[in-house]
DNA sequence: CAGAATCCCCAAGGATACTG
DNA sequence: CAGTATCCTTGGGGATTCTG
């Protein structure tokens, strides 16, 4: 039996919620290719509360989506990079954030003609 | 100025967060090269309330994702497809649903080892 | 700097009942 | 069949404060 995201009772449908997280693509595409730390990923997403990347950091370290290495110095010394398996996706969601860039125009578009008035 | 999904003020952010909706890219996955009825597209999605597949379907509809065509008969027969608009994301999406299911087992095994006990 | 902890609010989302 | 309307609950998520 292959997982299938369509049945509610499979894994599949968890990781494909971990996934649809509001902040996990824009993580995952900030990580992308290169290691930051808490403060960096802050800056870079811009809108995202320390809370949330803590937590969604957490999330998707326990899937194996991403590596967290602390060095044991003082100040506190945190760095985030994509484990192999979240190489693997990263480009994936990558390819997401791009649609998302490249194809606004279109959807303000298709939004002005459906909502007139 | 490009659009910035990093910013969380520029409209690409937007159009990110509908995508990253829970229900979304299974409904893009499940329009994938054909047309569903309300009804079908519910029976396929498993766990879909009746609320959201249509809650999903008119925001996907007003950013020119999907198509709705209504019949005139008794009782209403109701027709989604995916728009051109739709057609060039799909793929994106449907990659990232068989990403979950292709990994889910690497995914349950990291968690696992994170969480032991 | 990294993040744990707390408070609080609103929107996501389920269940149910009703309609053309 | 394809919705709309309503009620209600959960938790996502922001703001703030505190600590090693």
């Amino acid at each position: 039996m292959q997982p299938d995201v369509f049945d509610p009772n499979c894994g599949s449908r968890e990781v494909l919620n971990l996934i649809a997280g509001k902040w996990s693509a824009l993580i995952l595409y900030a990580l992308q290719g290169r290691t930051l730390r808490h403060a960096e990923l802050q800056r870079t997403i811009g809108g995202i509360s320390q809370k949330m990347l803590t937590q969604a950091l957490r999330t998707l370290e326990a899937d194996g989506i991403i590596q967290r290495v602390a060095l044991p110095v003082v100040p506190p010394h945190v760095e985030y990079s994509l484990t192999p398996l979240g190489e693997s996706l990263s480009p994936l969601l990558t390819e997401v954030c791009r649609w998302a860039q490249d194809n606004l125009t279109d959807v303000q578009a298709a939004r002005t003609v459906h909502a007139p008035g």
